[in-house]
DNA sequence: ATCCAGGAAG
DNA sequence: CTTCCTGGAT
């Protein structure tokens, strides 16, 4: 039997022998130093699968500080009201969170929720990870902090916090190494308690056991922790450099009205952007501004043409300016529109 | 200016 | 294994 066999099985592992004064350590922790999340005030399924899909990809402080989950609990405050609310306006009160898809599939699954499942939200992981969006670490999320059901829900802080606590020398990003920090987790879940639990090693990987700062004197469980050199863990594959590419778009403003062109890509789809052009199309002199923006892996330099032409492509539209603020457009796009606000009754 | 962190789906 | 986005740290 192999070394990675072998670690799989938790009785094996030192650490989940004597795992009872190390796991009250960090319980008796978190009951002192728990942030009050608005979602950790609640155990409504509806309000903690709106802040897990937010927080996918997103820090806490950009859906708290900037007030979108406020706003959208207000906007959509139950599975119905988003249910039957228009996709404009769902894309519109996600605007600046980006991945505009993890909207959609919130919506989508709202429909699902309402007109499916007669408005009952599974309690099932396995049933609640089959809904769109909703991935093994959703599904452990809801699950343990609405349910409170002893389910592994393993999040970046808590598979950092794992990887260094049984100091895990391989990639996590890895289908094995995902696989073993998964099997650590569900086996560190205590069988009552999964909400305290998961929500204790997630705040730890937040506050004292960070990407790039820890601060192994203050953590609860510095003396269990298995690893030699904690901003070394852990281990993930390095991300390719990101490639310039140039795109080049229109402001064509014709009698205060601007026009706009609709993604359709199964990924964008919906948002609302200035219109690409060919660059051949374009007139140097014409040139107005160049911004510059990054997506996945791409730095893309966006060049604003002048270019009043009544004639219009495909998904296109004219806009009045009142408009433009009802609809979902990603941020360079919004940031743009504002800077060239003086442009627009020339 | 550049780098980096952060889940799900195709 | 790549694609989707943005804000904050460096």
């Amino acid at each position: 039997m192999s070394q990675d066999m072998k670690s799989l099985k938790s009785e094996d592992h030192p650490l989940l022998d004597e795992s009872k004064p190390f796991k009250k350590l960090l319980i008796d922790w978190f009951s002192e130093n728990a942030k009050d999340y608005p979602w950790r005030t609640t155990s409504d399924p509806y309000e903690i699968l709106v802040s897990e899909i937010m927080l996918q990809q997103t820090q806490v402080a950009t859906v708290l500080d900037r007030g979108f989950y406020r706003r959208w609990l207000e906007a959509f405050p139950d599975f119905k009201k988003l249910a039957d609310a228009e996709e404009v306006e769902v894309l519109r009160q996600w605007e600046g969170l980006g991945y505009y898809s993890r909207a959609r599939n919130l919506h989508k699954l709202a429909k699902v929720v309402v007109y499916d499942m007669g408005n009952q939200f599974p309690k099932d992981p396995k049933a609640i990870e089959t809904l769109p969006g909703v991935g093994r670490y959703t599904a452990g999320a809801v699950a343990s902090f609405a349910f409170d059901l002893p389910v592994p829900a393993v999040d970046a802080n808590i598979a950092r916090v794992i990887a260094r606590l049984f100091n895990f020398q391989e990639r996590i990003d890895s289908s094995s190494g995902q696989k073993q920090i998964w099997a650590w987790a569900a086996d560190l879940v205590p069988s009552s308690g999964g909400r305290i639990w998961n929500s204790a090693l997630m705040e730890l990987g937040q506050t004292l056991c960070g990407p790039r700062k820890t601060l192994c004197d203050e953590c609860p469980i510095a003396a269990s922790c298995q690893c030699v050199d904690p901003l070394d863990l852990p281990i993930k594959k390095l991300k390719p450099k990101a490639t310039s590419v140039d795109e080049h778009v229109i402001l064509n403003v014709i009698n205060g009205n601007i026009l706009l062109q609709k993604e359709t890509g199964s990924r964008r789809k919906g948002m609302w952007k200035l219109p690409l052009r060919d660059e051949n199309e374009m007139v140097k002199d014409n040139l107005i501004a160049v911004h510059k923006y990054g997506i996945t892996r791409y730095k893309v330099s966006m060049h604003i043409y002048k270019f009043e032409d009544q004639n219009i492509h495909e998904n296109e539209k004219w806009f009045s300016l009142d408009e433009i603020d009802l609809l979902p457009i990603p941020s360079p796009y919004r940031r743009a529109l504002r800077l060239l606000e003086n442009h627009f009754n020339q």
